[in-house]
DNA sequence: CTTGACCTTCCAACGATGGGAACCTATATC
DNA sequence: GATATAGGTTCCCATCGTTGGAAGGTCAAG
C-alpha cells in the first residue's frame, strides 16, 4: 500500500506518517524501488493505535510507551494503568483551570449590558483585575 | 521605568513584553539614549491588561481587539461582549471535548485490573477503537 | 507522449513562551 | 578610575503537533 492509502485507511495523514517515521515513534517504512514508502495491513494496525491514542490526548512520548507495551505481550496491565491515569489527572487539572476561566468570564458577561453605552464590566475586569488571582 | 520594572509591576515578563511589541500588539516603546526600552505607569497598565485577558485564555488576536476597545472611549459595549461570547463558546466546546476524552478514559481505567498480567481494556481500545468516533 | 494524481524531500509557519549566546550599559564599591 | 555585577539589547533555537507549499520524480490511463 502507498501512503496514501494507509492515510486514509488509518484516519492518519500522509503528512504525520511521515513526520511518526522522521521522529523515531514509528519505524522506517520498506521502500520500493521508487522510493515510494509501503505499508502493510499491520502499519495501518499501529497507525490506528496511534491516532486513536491522539483522540484520547495523549502526547506522542506517552503514546511510544502505550505503543512499546501494546508490542510487549508480557506487559503487566499496571503499566498502562498508570501512564493513563497520570494522564487523566493532567486532562481534569486542564478541565478544573478552564473551567474557573468560563465561570470568570460568564459572571462577567452576565454583567455586560451588550448595548450600545460604553461602559462594560468586562473591560472594567481586564483593567483592573490583573494581580489579585481572582479568576 | 526599565523593562526589568515593568515586567515585575505588570506579570507579564520581559521576553514577552518584547514579542508583544515585535508583533505589534503593543507599540514599540520609548528608547533611552542607551537603546533601553522606557515605559511609563500606562504602560504598566496597558500590559496588565494584556496581563488579565492571557489569564482568562483570550488568544493574543482577540486581546488586540479588546485593547482597541478599550482605548475607544466611545465603544459599544455590544462589541466587548461579542468577543467574550465567542471566547467562552470556545472555552465551553473545549471543555466538553475534554471532558468526553476523560470520561471514556476513566472507564477504561476503570476496566483495567492493573495488576502483573497483560490484559488491558485500556491496549484493546487503542487497539479496536480508531474509527468508530465512540470517543 | 502527455496529463493528472500520486509520491519524494526540504523548508516554513502556526501560538505563546522559555532558554541562551554575545554584546552593551548602569551602578556601586574599592 | 577600575572593576564587578546586574541589568539591558538583538538574534537564534526549541517546544508540540500539524498543515502548507515548492520543486521534482513516478505511475497509470488515455
Amino acid at each position: 500500500m502507498n501512503i496514501g492509502e494507509v492515510a486514509k485507511a488509518s484516519g492518519v495523514s500522509a503528512k504525520m506518517i511521515r513526520y511518526y517515521e522522521q521522529t523515531g515513534l514509528i519505524p522506517p517504512a520498506n521502500r520500493r524501488e521508487s522510493g515510494y514508502r509501503n505499508y502493510s495491513a499491520s502499519d495501518v494496525h499501529m497507525l490506528r493505535f496511534i491516532r486513536r491514542g491522539r483522540d484520547l490526548g495523549f502526547p506522542v512520548a506517552q503514546i511510544n510507551e502505550l505503543l512499546g507495551l501494546w508490542r510487549d505481550k508480557s506487559r503487566q496491565s499496571a503499566e498502562v494503568k498508570r501512564i493513563a491515569t497520570a494522564h487523566i489527572t493532567e486532562l481534569r487539572e486542564k478541565i478544573d483551570s478552564l473551567e474557573q476561566i468560563a465561570s470568570t468570564l460568564q459572571t462577567l458577561i452576565e454583567c455586560c449590558s451588550g448595548d450600545d453605552r460604553p461602559d462594560c464590566p468586562i473591560l472594567d475586569d481586564l483593567e483592573n483585575t490583573a494581580d489579585r488571582q481572582q479568576l
